[in-house]
DNA sequence: CGCAGTGTCCTTTTT
DNA sequence: GGACACTGCG
C-alpha cells in the first residue's frame, strides 16, 4: 500500500521508513522488571510494543508467556498480525487481548471455581438496561424519579472501583444512595439467576478468583511471564488492580500510556494509575517517547496548545522533524447544515482534485447526534462514508432479538433473552400471560424457560403457545451445538419465523432489517461455534469496525477515534456546550477531560486538520445561539488560518446576540480579530 | 394480545 | 427529531 490511508491503531504506517529512535530502542530492550513507557500521541508506542514482543519470543520467551492488553479488539489482531510478520511464525497462542477479552477466557476455564456450574453469558448494554428498568420498576419506583442511565452509571462505576452495594449505601454524596445500592444488590442477584454476569464482572470475578484461589492466581503468575499494558491511563481500578496480582512477585510488566490522551475517567479509568505505578513498582525504569511521527508540525503544535494548561500533567513536548506543513483551517459556519456543507464540498474538491481518496478523510464530533446532518449532507452529494458508533451493529433490534433466540438456546436460565426471544417474532404471548409464567417460576425456583413446559398456570391457549416455543428453542439448542455459528444463524432466522415476518411487513426498514440478518450470518465465522460467536458478538467495539483503508470517509465520535489517523481531519462542533460538552462545563475536571478529548482529534490528523464551529445549531429541536469553543482562543495564532464560510460572511449572526462578544471575533483568543478568509 | 398513534422526556462519551 | 412509554381500538 502506498498510500497513506489510515490504520487503525497507533501502529502506523505498516512500513516505517525511520529505524526506532534511542528512546524507543531503551524501551524495546527493557526485559525484566517494571517499566512506564509515558508516550505521547503518534510516538510509535505500537510499534515498541510489538517490537519488544517479538524481540521477548525470538530471545526464547513462549508465546503463551506473554501477556498483552489493549484497549480494542482490533489494537489486538494488529499487533498479534505485527508481531507473526516480523517473526515469521505463529504466535496464536499469545495472549493479545482487551482486559474484556482476557478476563472471558480466564472465566472460561475456570467459572467453576467461582461456583457457576455452567459458563455464565456475558450482558451487554442493552440487556443491562432491561435488567435495570424491570428491577427498578419491581420496587415500584417511577423511572423518572430514578433514571435507570444514572443507576447503571453509578453501579458500573462502583464495580470498577471493586465496591458492593454496602459500600453503595453508606456513601453520603450520591443522593438516594440507599435506594440505587439496593437496586445493585437486586442487579447481581438477578445477573445470577439468569447465570449471567456483565462488562465489569468480568473483571471482578477474575479478582474474586484470584483473591481466594492462590492456586489459580499463582498458575496464571507461572504462565504469565511478561505482562504488557497499552493505554494505560485509561485502566480503572480493576484492571489495575488485576495487573498487580498477576505481575506477582516477579513484576514484569511494561505499561505504556499518554495521560493527555485519558479519555475515560468518567468510565471509572485512573490517570492517578500512572502515579500509582511509579508507587507500587519503585524504581521502575521511565522511558519517555515525545518525537511525534504522525503530525505536520503545525497540527502538533495548535494540539499541544489545548492541553498544555492542564494541572498535574505530566510534561511533555511532542515534536516532529517534519515540516510545519499547512495551517490547520478554523471555519466559522452560520449554522450545522453550513458546516457540514463547507465539509462536503472541501472532500469532494480535494477528492476529485486526484490528490485524495475518500479514505483519507475522517469527520470527528463530541456527541452521536451531531452525525444526521453530515450524512445527509454527503447523501446529497453522493460522497460515500461510513459512520461507526451511534446505534451499533449488534444493538440493532433485530440483531439483538436473533441473538437473544441463540443465547436462550446456549443459556436456558437466561431471562433477558427468553424475554426478548418470545416476543419477537410476535407469537400472541404478552404481557399477563408472562407476569404469571414468571410468578409460576418465581415459586418454584425454575426459570422461565423450564416453566414452559410446567403447569404453569397460564391460560391454556398461552400455555400451548409457550410449550411450542420451548420446543423451537430446544430444536435450535441442537443446530447450536451441531452447526457452525453461520449455519446456526441461517437455521434460526428461518426456524423462528423471523425472517417470515420481516418479509410480511414489505417496508423499507423491515428489507432493511432483513438484509442487517443476512449481514449477521455472514459476520459469523464458518469455523466458530455459537458460543464463540456470542462472546465476540458481545465484545466487539466500534473501533473494532472501522476499516483499513475504506475508500469512504469515516464519522465518528472523538472517543471512538483514539488510536487511529488520518492524513485529513475535520473536528466539528468546536462550540461552547458541545465541545466541551454543557455536562462537563462545572467541573475542573470534566473541563480538562473535554481539552484532552479535543487533543486525541487533533492529534489524530497527519496531513491537514480543520476545526468547525457553528454560529447556531439546532438542539433538541431548537435553534441555539453557540460561542465558539474556548479551546480555540489557546491556539497559536501563528498555525491557524480562519475562513468563515460564504453563507456565513452573507448572513453570519443569523439572531441578535451574536457569539464570543463580536462578530468575526474569537473573544480574543488567539489576537486581534483579523479575519483573513479568501 | 398486538399495533398504531400520541405524548413525554430527552442526550455526552463506551469496553 | 427520536426513543420509549402509554393508551385505546380492533
Amino acid at each position: 500500500m502506498d498510500h497513506t490511508a489510515h490504520t487503525g491503531t497507533g501502529a502506523t504506517s505498516p512500513k516505517k521508513p525511520f529505524p526506532l529512535n534511542e528512546r524507543q530502542m531503551d524501551a524495546v530492550n527493557h526485559t525484566y522488571g517494571p517499566a512506564l513507557v509515558l508516550a505521547g500521541a503518534g510516538s510509535g508506542k505500537t510499534r515498541v510494543i510489538t517490537t519488544r514482543a517479538a524481540r521477548l519470543i525470538s530471545e526464547g520467551a513462549a508465546p503463551w508467556s506473554i501477556l498483552c492488553v489493549t484497549f480494542t479488539n482490533k489494537a489486538a489482531g494488529e499487533m498479534r498480525e505485527r508481531i507473526a510478520h516480523s517473526l515469521g511464525m505463529d504466535v496464536s497462542r499469545m495472549w493479545i487481548a482487551t482486559f474484556h477479552a482476557a478476563c472471558l477466557r480466564i472465566l472460561k476455564r475456570e467459572h467453576q471455581k467461582l461456583g457457576y456450574e455452567t459458563m455464565p453469558a456475558v450482558f451487554d448494554a442493552t440487556d443491562q438496561k432491561s435488567l435495570v428498568k424491570n428491577i427498578i420498576k419491581g420496587m415500584g419506583i417511577e423511572d423518572a424519579d430514578l433514571p435507570h442511565r444514572k443507576v447503571m452509571g453509578l453501579i458500573s462505576k462502583f464495580k470498577n472501583d471493586m465496591r458492593g452495594p454496602e459500600e453503595m449505601a453508606a456513601d453520603g454524596s450520591i443522593r438516594a444512595a440507599k435506594t440505587i445500592a439496593e437496586v445493585y444488590f437486586q442487579y447481581q442477584k438477578r445477573l445470577k439467576e439468569n447465570n449471567a454476569v456483565d462488562f465489569d464482572d468480568l473483571m471482578g470475578l477474575c479478582i474474586t478468583l484470584f483473591e481466594n484461589r492462590p492456586d489459580a492466581l499463582e498458575a496464571y503468575q507461572k504462565q504469565f511471564e511478561f505482562i504488557m499494558v497499552d493505554e494505560f491511563q485509561d485502566t480503572n481500578a480493576a484492571q489495575y488492580r488485576l495487573i498487580k496480582q498477576l505481575a506477582g512477585e516477579r513484576k514484569n510488566v511494561f505499561v505504556v500510556g499518554d495521560d493527555d490522551q485519558s479519555i475515560y475517567r468518567w468510565r471509572g479509568a485512573k490517570v492517578g494509575n500512572i502515579r500509582g505505578f511509579e508507587r507500587d513498582f519503585a524504581g521502575c525504569k521511565v522511558v519517555l517517547l515525545e518525537e511525534n511521527y504522525r503530525s505536520a508540525g503545525n497540527i502538533l503544535s495548535a494540539a499541544g496548545a489545548v492541553v498544555r494548561g492542564i494541572g498535574g500533567r505530566k510534561e511533555k513536548t511532542l515534536w516532529t522533524q517534519q515540516a510545519a506543513g499547512e495551517l490547520v483551517t478554523l471555519l466559522s459556519a452560520s449554522d450545522e447544515m453550513d458546516e457540514a456543507d463547507f465539509i462536503a464540498r472541501e472532500i469532494r474538491r480535494q477528492a476529485a482534485d486526484g490528490g485524495r481518496r475518500y479514505g483519507d478523510f475522517a469527520i470527528f464530533y463530541r456527541t452521536n447526534a451531531q452525525s444526521r446532518v453530515i450524512e445527509e449532507s454527503f447523501n446529497m452529494r453522493g460522497i460515500p462514508y461510513r459512520v461507526y458508533g451511534g446505534l451499533k451493529f449488534y444493538e440493532r433490534k433485530e440483531v439483538k432479538d436473533l441473538l437473544a433466540w441463540l443465547r436462550l438456546a446456549v443459556n436456558n436460565s437466561d431471562e433477558i433473552s427468553f424475554r426478548r426471544a418470545v416476543a419477537a417474532p410476535p407469537r400472541g404471548i404478552g404481557t399477563t400471560s408472562l407476569d404469571k409464567l414468571k410468578e409460576f417460576a418465581v415459586a418454584n425456583s425454575v426459570s422461565l424457560f423450564a416453566a414452559c413446559m410446567m403447569e404453569n398456570g397460564v391460560s391454556s391457549a398461552a400455555r400451548k403457545k409457550l410449550a411450542e416455543f420451548h420446543a423451537l428453542v430446544t430444536q435450535i439448542r441442537e443446530l447450536a451445538q451441531n452447526d457452525t455459528a453461520r449455519e446456526a444463524i441461517q437455521h434460526a432466522v428461518q426456524k423462528t419465523g423471523y425472517l417470515d415476518f420481516l418479509a410480511e411487513k414489505k417496508t423499507a426498514q423491515d428489507n432493511a432489517r432483513a438484509e442487517n440478518l443476512q449481514e449477521l450470518a455472514s459476520a459469523a465465522g464458518e469455523e466458530e461455534t455459537v458460543a464463540e460467536f456470542l462472546d465476540r458478538a458481545t465484545l466487539v467495539s466500534e473501533a473494532d469496525l472501522v476499516e483499513e483503508g475504506a475508500s469512504a470517509v469515516s464519522i465518528m465520535t472523538l472517543h471512538v477515534s483514539k488510536g487511529l489517523e488520518f492524513p485529513v481531519v475535520f473536528l466539528t462542533g468546536m462550540e461552547e456546550g458541545l465541545l466541551p460538552h454543557r455536562n462537563s462545563m462545572e467541573g475542573m475536571e470534566e473541563m480538562d477531560e473535554e481539552r484532552r478529548l479535543c487533543y486525541v482529534g487533533m492529534t489524530r490528523a497527519m496531513k491537514k486538520l480543520y476545526l468547525t464551529h457553528a454560529v447556531s445549531r439546532n438542539i433538541f429541536g431548537h435553534r441555539d445561539l453557540a460561542k465558539p469553543s474556548l479551546f480555540l482562543k489557546d491556539l497559536p495564532e501563528e498555525v491557524v488560518d480562519p475562513k468563515m464560510s460564504l453563507k456565513s460572511m452573507r448572513d453570519p449572526l443569523p439572531r441578535s446576540g451574536g457569539y464570543g462578544g463580536g462578530s468575526g471575533s474569537f473573544g480574543g483568543g488567539y489576537g486581534k480579530p483579523k479575519p483573513r478568509w479568501r
